[in-house]
DNA sequence: ACCTTTTCCTATTGACTTAGTATGGAATGT
DNA sequence: ACATTCCATACTAAGTCAATAGGAAAAGGT
């Protein structure tokens, strides 16, 4: 039940785009000083977001990425289930109709149903811009400091 | 962020044993027949249920298992965490303090506690003696049609 | 035209996990 | 004694994770 490192850099990916949106487009290179991920790790997580659509890119010198859309539009749930796949916890909950020969009488159904929920329900709720409203949170209480 | 079969089949061991207490022991055997469950593979789930007090077993001819104690008394939490280890997205949050040298600027930690907790939060509010009742439901309506 | 920078694409790898299977030993009732 | 049942450990095939490696393609600077 843990979110691996795919999931979690794609989301720093994100912030850190939403972080640096000044115009000019951010190197791989950069996120990943920044970020302190592997350069060519974060090539691979960075071209999911692409392929997407969550970033635009432009090769070559001077090249990089940019956020595609607003940072409110991304959900850490979004980013999530792009680059993790679903979020639920059972298989059966990935498919409508459920596949699953016993779903008619399964008695724990409820119980991953409504742990998806809550899964879903917290994921969704938090968007980019909200991270980056608490990086810059933390900054200003860095100063005060 | 799936939950594996490991810990599927240990709640699924404990609603057997729970609706099968008759004073009896409950062969492997048995519940491997009735989950479609490997008989092999259940013996090692079922051996950790055992080490943690959750059944209690009898060996040789006419041994077997039984729920050691309420079925009111053992959450799908339990079992999970005791079979999946850790339901916390993230393994910094399995140690306090946290171990990881970002968590002070972390931007996403609010986040993953905020998932561990709605997490924690159904999985806990559910116990085995719900999933007995969620049978006993659904095996009254089979009788109605 | 050439060189550097940067993204893009695919293959490979070592460690680990998953979901079992296999083999045999230890205890217990008849 | 013997069948039954749990107990313990080793093994395995397939898959995932978290990268690393090597190069192709595009774009800008000179």
């Amino acid at each position: 039940m843990k979110i691996s490192t795919r999931g979690r850099y794609a989301v720093r990916v994100m912030l850190d785009l939403a972080l640096h949106n000044t115009g000019e487009y951010i190197k791989v290179k950069d996120i990943a000083r920044r970020q302190d991920i592997s350069e060519k790790y974060l090539e691979q997580i960075i071209s999911i977001l692409n392929k997407a659509g969550f970033v635009h890119s432009v090769r070559g010198a001077q090249g990089g990425y940019q956020i595609a859309d607003d940072p409110k539009k991304y959900t850490i749930g979004m980013v999530l289930r792009l680059t993790e796949g679903s979020l639920s916890p059972v298989a059966c909950l990935d498919t409508t109709p459920n596949q699953c020969e016993r779903c008619d009488t399964c008695e724990t159904l409820e119980v991953w149903k409504r742990l998806s929920d809550a899964i879903n329900n917290v994921v969704d709720d938090v968007t980019i811009q909200d991270l980056v409203d608490r990086h810059n949170e933390t900054i200003s209480f860095d100063y005060v400091i």
